[in-house]
DNA sequence: TCTACTAACACGTTTGAACCGC
DNA sequence: AGCGGTTCAAACGTGTTAGTAG
């Protein structure tokens, strides 16, 4: 199987797991018969994140948790109407580098840091059958990414100025409980969603493109009041006449309707749904190339039995201390089938919680 | 001195409760 | 009583900035 550089990482985390795991016994690969969910992805905000990743996409990551912007946005289609999926997000480190702004540019600098482990976040609506997938954009608009190892609010636990890339995975609910068993899932990423995340913006060029594109940084325009009222004035008492003036470019409409969409609610079935964003929801312009699509070969640990929420892979996996993992000799044994989990899956059932074990009634 | 990080800040947006009229 | 629209304040999200640590 071909796979390029950004998978590399995940591919070597989740090798090591699985051989920790068959040292335990518990080795399961899925089955020949396994087979992912048949769909497709499409960006809807592809052109926005083009315009980013141009100039080199920078996130913020803070304590207490900060949104991403742009947020992932996709359509799905050829799900089956009637079935249920669970949709995920997953931050897959790129590369094996920590990232330095230098000379205007960004540089490798040196190998990567150890990871935090929670890079793994379920989708509020899941499970949730085909045609609400279909019917609805998929928006992480909720997400927040955070550099607090500690984080305990389900946040991304990213590692600043490195590079990451979204990738959105896709699992039939049924097969939820076995998921990190290598449950067939459906795997989509798109390059120009690849972000450094800094906890502090690096490059000017991306500052303008958040506060232009970004309702919540109107304050920041520069025709918005604030940023003259904050730079202006000197200590002096005078006005400083900065390129703000000659930046006094139309605050435009034009720049709020670039934002990445009319509002941030939800794509709930309780909120609007984002198709009345006055964009279209899918023209051709704004349509990214066909994903690359990853077929499901790497196995994932049984959330069920894991002593954390899923995608809190366990820590120091990548230091090689797995085996010291205290949840490694207590493992019950896999499922007989990865289509049929030990127990009866629990009906599905709406939640908010973002942790599989509430997926499936645990606890 | 430089780099990376944190917290406080001001401003704009979102959200939801309260209110009102039909 | 129920529904839909409006108002308003609190909560939230944003980039800026000054200060701190290594």
């Amino acid at each position: 199987m071909m796979m390029d550089q950004a998978h590399f990482g995940e591919y070597l985390l989740r090798q090591q797991m699985l051989h920790a795991a068959s040292l335990s016994g518990l080795q399961h690969r899925v089955g020949a018969d396994a087979e992912p969910p048949a769909c497709e992805t499409r960006l809807l905000n592809g052109d926005l994140w083009r315009r980013f990743h141009d100039i080199g996409t920078e996130m913020i990551i803070t304590k207490g948790g900060r949104r991403m912007f742009p947020s992932l946005r996709v359509s799905l289609s050829g799900l089956d109407p009637r079935e249920e999926y669970c949709v995920l997000l997953e931050l897959s480190l790129v590369g094996r580098r920590r990232w330095r702004w230098a000379g205007g540019a960004w540089t490798a600098a040196g190998g990567a840091e150890p990871q935090s482990p929670r890079r793994l976040m379920l989708h509020p609506d899941s499970p949730a059958p085909g045609h609400h997938w279909t019917a609805n954009p998929v928006s992480f608009s909720k997400l927040k990414l955070t550099n607090n190892t500690m984080d305990a609010q389900g946040h991304m636990v990213l590692t600043s100025m490195h590079k990451y890339r979204p990738r959105v995975l896709v699992v039939r609910a049924r097969d939820a409980a076995a998921l990190a068993w290598g449950a067939p899932h459906a795997s989509f990423s798109f390059a120009e969603t690849e972000f450094i995340a800094v906890t502090a913006y690096q490059n000017d060029r991306i500052t303008k493109l958040k506060i232009d594109n970004n309702p919540f940084a109107k304050g920041f325009r520069a025709c918005g009041q604030s940023k003259c009222k904050r730079k202006t004035v000197e200590p002096d008492g005078s006005t400083e006449q900065n390129d703000t003036t000659d930046a006094k470019r139309p605050c435009s409409d034009a720049a709020s309707s670039c934002s990445e969409e009319g509002s941030l609610r939800s794509s709930s079935p309780r909120s609007p749904p984002l198709i009345d964003s006055p964009a279209p929801l899918v023209v051709s312009e704004n349509i990214s190339p066909p994903p690359t699509f990853y077929h499901p070969e790497l196995p994932y640990m049984n959330p069920l039995h894991m002593p954390m929420p899923l995608g809190m892979w366990p820590a120091n996996t990548l230091a090689g201390s797995f085996l010291s993992s205290p949840w490694g000799a207590t493992l019950p044994p896999p499922p007989a089938n990865i289509r049929s989990p030990p127990t009866a899956p629990a009906p599905c059932r709406r939640i908010k919680s973002f942790t599989i074990s509430a997926l499936l009634g645990e606890g």
